[in-house]
DNA sequence: TATGAATGAGCATTCATTCAT
DNA sequence: GATGAATGAATGCTCATTCAT
């Protein structure tokens, strides 16, 4: 977990995605698995190996060291979080002056929120391996910021000027934004996975509440 | 990982720290330090070994084992943190009637951080094992909700009554709070380790500021 | 050593050795001579390998465990030592009207003290370990008990019938014939290995001679 | 396990052993409970220090080594052994002209059967440790050899003379009377400690007519 | 005399990786 | 493309032994 660049990885990766023979799909759905239960420092290639019913060498002879099958598991998911949220989310909104920061806010989260629950494990994985593998972190950090931050700011720049948002740093409010966000998904997701089904409507409901207005009782005065 | 209920753990432990030999403080010391950089998955006890200037045989007379090592670093963190910030925090709080939320939050957040400052590599060492180790989580767990949740609920409860508080349910509130408190945390002394010092005051504020009254703004009609 | 029946352990071990590489058969082999030599407990794993000229890791491919590679060397003996006495000495017996019992005794110690021979290594190893090792005793026990004592019972009481054998419990003579036979084998090839070869003819007729008359001077009355 | 005749270990001991004190007491105690139960090769210094309520040191300062342990526990028990057996029991025999080798095996057997019904333990330490021990096996052989096998061959000559006995080697004669008894002991004290207690006297008996007759029916031909 | 902290070689086992087939 | 035998360094851990107090 070295010295590759994730975009030089990346653009190998399209190149060599020829074709995925059953056996490569088989491994990385496994790896997938596996990795998000126990993590990629106690998950074993030879583990792998055998529940995806395969030779433990077809692994290698696939993806080369296990640090490539990792980033094989992980790249198509920030390809896909990363561009996705810019082009569907952040434009349709910038285009549509009647929005207001509030449903620009319930129409990320829930989009987000689709996308996480259709890519479960792969997210765990992603935030466990962020936190623990500071190779991968130092590799993923600067394609965040290139491709979500700026976005982000234009955005609250945008309805600051429009006066529905606190005169704080942009900064400050991104931060805020997606710590709240990121901190639910992690919650949900990764943390406490086998909680019952939990009214989800409401709970987006009170997270965008919360993030508009804090807690204090606005109806105070009455 | 499996079968020590931390509780008893904790008992066991301070029962034993008779004294510390030099040695054992060592091998603590330079355990925190890497497992604090690497992860505890990714120590070997022979590096803690070598980088204390100790034989590997030393450890494991002392610890029995790298899981024991790894509990005997982090428990008194544990318990350090947890019952602390009910004695000195809560019910310092409750027994002013003049406090409102707000400053019980900014009493708070100052507390625990100045806690976490003064024992940073051991709370790295907890956010990343509580995320990879879900064995270690699974015995955090319960000991977290007993001491802090219901104290937490408690507190709100009191403020609702005073009408502080945002009619939300006691439970959304407090995990609202928590995240962005640790969120704060994690992205400061995990995440970010590196950055340098920004200005902390202010920082402060505005978390305190976003949870008491989100992003909108409030000036909005005038 | 402990929660494998050892009848699981046989057909297992029948299914899988389809086909033993080069290396395995190496490891076997260097295994059994240096168990019989200095015992399962005093022999470490890098000494196999190393005179086996292998990698310590290619035994535990194959084996998994040094318990694991103690059975592989010890079942086949086991195997072939139970029912081949079944079949190829009692039987044979049971069918020629014409023997005596001390014909089936000499029959019974020459095919025993042949196989013994053929297998001198892994029958010191059996000994020695039987005597040491609590588990693979309380394994092989029961095997023995089943495969044996019932047919030498069956035996006995043929030839007390015939009115050739003395009237004590069935039992007691069995455990006698054993004692003495097994006595033999254990001091010639664990014991006194290394001791000049002595006149086996003349050993096997005196154990027999002991065996059927004692030592007793039966033409006293002359 | 290596170059100490054990007769210098003997004379050592004995002088050394000016006073044992109570912590010495408990650790040869203790030594020769584990010792029975697992075998010297697997039982460590540390589980004994701790059963005995000692420090491991401790163990080092009187006994110097792990095998110099073994031997403290074993010579005694050999030293008792052996020439208590020629003083007591066969100048006893040789004595009283009325005796008939029938009558001398009754007495050695019981005299022996006692001796090792009072120190159950140690023999099974002997018995095990002269099967897995070679070092153990070379040192006490000759010593056996000297006091046992020699005394032996002057009782079988001396009722050889007395037309009791068949005509078969003294050697063979002593050997197969060792194996009978001995086989007995071991198959009793050593292999099945846990049977429930069977009708002694009965198998003592059987034993020696055993011995004396084999499993002949002497009445054959009423 | 007794302690117990410290040692370091040794152990069984795991693991990512290679390579001939 | 796929296999699976083979590797050997590394790992967590044990153990007999030493030595200062």
């Amino acid at each position: 977990m070295s010295n590759h660049s994730i975009l030089d990885a990346l653009i190998a990766q399209t190149k060599i995605s020829k074709k995925q023979t059953d056996k490569q799909q088989k491994i990385v759905e496994t790896a997938v698995k596996i990795f998000a239960e126990k993590g990629y420092a106690n998950t074993s290639t030879s583990e792998i190996a055998k529940d995806a019913g395969v030779a433990e060498g077809t692994i290698f002879r696939h993806y080369g060291t296990k640090d490539n099958l990792l980033l094989s598991v992980i790249l198509p998911f920030i390809k896909e979080s990363m561009p996705t949220m810019a082009e569907s989310v952040f434009n349709e909104i910038l285009n549509k002056d009647i929005a207001s920061f509030e449903e620009f806010l319930r129409a990320l989260l829930r989009n987000r929120l689709q996308f996480i629950k259709d890519n479960k494990e792969i997210f765990q994985i992603v935030v466990k391996e962020f936190l623990y593998n500071e190779g991968l972190r130092n590799e993923l950090s600067p394609y965040f910021t290139k491709n979500i931050v700026g976005r982000m700011h234009k955005m609250i720049e945008e309805f600051k000027e429009r006066g529905e948002l606190v005169n704080l740093p942009n900064e400050a409010i991104a931060k805020m934004i997606f710590t709240v966000i990121g901190g639910y998904f992690i919650s949900r997701f990764v943390l406490w996975q086998n909680q019952p089904d939990t009214n989800e409507e409401a709970e987006v409901e009170n997270i965008i509440q919360f993030i508009m207005n804090g807690i204090t009782n606005k109806s105070q005065g009455n």
